[in-house]
DNA sequence: CGATCTTTTGACATATGTCAATTATAGTGG
DNA sequence: CCACTATAATTGACATATGTCAAAAGATCG
């Protein structure tokens, strides 16, 4: 049940819109003077309040600027009730910041459909957006269906990578928010001496390089064609709003980047825990996750070993070893680079 | 410079309205039919409209009602301009979601003020939090100020730990957003067969088990006192309020998320290439960090040495060797379980 | 002060890393 | 399209960092 703040001296008023909206099964909580209500407002946290403007102690006007100090406060929509009904009255009214302003006397009717209204405002701003599988794209491109960020992409720079070009890398500046258009990719950070960690294999349709933009740091990984890309590149501003527009976009994001989290510290456990064995495994499991294009064929997928072994985070000649135990024990078949999952569920109940 | 659309079919009015908010320096686009202005408004995206209600082809509220439907442009501030100025026309365009309402002959100065009043709005709602060291209890303090974190706190539960208790653990539905007041506590994952591997530890101040909050699932991690404790829960609500609330706020926080993915992403590394005596090195450079009081005391601590251990993410007897090692040579000093850093820069430039 | 838990050390096993050599694959230019 | 070359994959031999199990020495707690 939605909660309503009303603030108004005249106890007959009060009280006959109290009970309008009780009726209309709002909650209704009600104060007799402006430094009241800001006091109610500051510790019950309302959803809208409704204000007189002529009133004892703290008149109206008060009342809104000190809710607007307060940044707990400062978002709940704010509507004037008032006698006053002159055009100035009501233009500065509106100037202070409320968002609507309705005169006495009215209808039932008219502060009704001004609640609603402003209800309506906020719950479309609050509302939940369609969530998607995972990855970025489907946040972005879910934010305003796929139309709308072909939209946005027309506007920006399409760059072509070639096999083994490097996108960017650690220590750059971050040139904008990254789209894998079409074509692999990585993402992955240097430890000392040319030992790489790869921490994301990227499909069309990802984004990446964000973090970095967020933290407003240089590149803090970098990232490499894995075959010939097309990749958008969108300004930092563009990505910006797209993410901070709404808080259901924020909330999405704020989601999505949970979402890495935990994933990030399941990895850490199992890095610092699981045999190489075990950790191969899951990265081929990654891999027929990411890549696997759902048909009944079984997942097949050229890889260097040097990369898959970045993905595990172990020695090249050690993930080659265990690639060649899986193919031993008819797990895995092996083509040149090409790697075809035979037994998907030895792999998926691999023991340490 | 800020970009407002004008939607009017009279040339006269148009022109003149442009030439207002020129002159008071904001950027104006124009368009002379609701059609054309829901265009303008999607792909010029400007950052205020006004928009005039009798119009050919498509009127104000149409104008109003579709970009209401579309993410991108439903947060955009809306100020009708109409000279239908009865009673029952300004009350339908507010109820339509419009932000402010102007009716025809307006002074130049009504509407400057009223457009300045919706960026004013705007501004409050994306103003820069002041924006802190570390950590979500700078965050979240400073969304309001300690004062007020404490107010919300008040309505709380608090809970007491003793040494040892498990606040929460790994499978347990999220009672809520924890905050750790006094004491310190770990947070931990659990590997098969006893193993754990410490995600984070906390200090007074520090808030935990959000990810699951925000993820919708059962608590990912667990969580345990090191010493005597007092934790405060907040709700589900009132965390998602303070976080949503503004998207300064929302913001602030995808910020700190990204710090975490950050730090996660290089504890990743380390661990899949670090050597045990690195990152037993950097464990207690953490822990220094996390706890120093800033005295110029040499940092000294209490901690298990199976803690230690599943911080590095080692086995117990391996971490005690390396600790072993580090007294030896002087880094360390060692008093029952109590750790004291003798040589800071011996520890900070261990090679692998 | 005994009982329990923690820390430390020792002895040993082994998973994984390293270096070098061999074989297979893929890319290139004639 | 083939031969040639560079690159990648594989295997072998070996070193070693780290894990494991067990026992002794200390610390802690009621």
């Amino acid at each position: 049940m939605r909660k309503i703040l009303i603030i108004e001296d005249n106890v007959d008023v009060r009280e006959n819109t109290a009970e309008i909206l009780q009726l209309a099964g709002y909650e209704v909580i009600t104060a007799e003077n402006g430094k009241l209500g800001v006091d109610a407002a500051m510790h019950q946290q309302p959803e809208l309040i409704i204000c007189d403007i002529m009133m004892p102690l703290l008149d109206g006007y008060g009342v809104l600027h000190l809710l607007g100090k307060n940044t707990l406060t400062q978002n709940i929509p704010f509507i004037f009730l008032s006698a006053k009904s002159e055009r100035t009255d009501i233009r500065k009214g509106m100037e202070m910041g409320a968002d609507d302003y309705i005169t006495k006397p009215f209808d039932d009717i008219e502060l009704l459909n001004a609640v609603e209204s402003r209800f309506r405002k906020l719950d479309l701003a609050h509302r939940e957006l369609p969530h998607g599988q995972e990855g970025m794209n489907q946040l972005l491109s879910k934010i305003e269906g796929i139309h709308d960020i072909t939209k946005i992409a027309e506007k920006q720079q399409v760059k072509i990578f070639r096999k083994k070009d490097l996108i960017f890398s650690e220590g750059d500046t971050p040139a904008g928010l990254y789209l894998l258009k079409s074509g692999k990719a990585k993402s992955y950070k240097s430890h000392e001496l040319g030992k790489d960690l790869i921490t994301r294999m990227l499909q069309p349709g990802d984004f990446f390089g964000y973090v970095s933009l967020l933290e407003d740091t240089d590149q803090q990984e970098s990232s490499e064609a894995l075959e010939d890309c097309e990749v958008l590149i969108f300004s930092k501003d563009d990505f910006f709003k797209l993410i901070f527009q709404s808080p259901a976009a924020s909330k999405q994001f704020v989601k999505l980047l949970t979402g890495k989290i935990a994933e990030e510290e399941d990895r850490l456990l199992s890095l610092a825990y699981s045999s190489v064995r075990k950790r191969a495994a899951d990265a081929l499991l990654v891999l027929r996750k990411r890549y696997h294009d759902g048909g009944d064929q079984p997942f097949s997928m050229a890889i260097s070993r040097e990369d898959l072994a970045n993905m595990v985070g172990t020695a090249t000649e050690s993930l080659i070893r265990t690639l060649s135990d899986f193919r031993e024990e008819q797990i895995v078949e092996i083509h040149g680079s090409t790697i075809t999952i035979k037994n998907l569920e030895k792999l998926q109940k691999m023991r340490n």
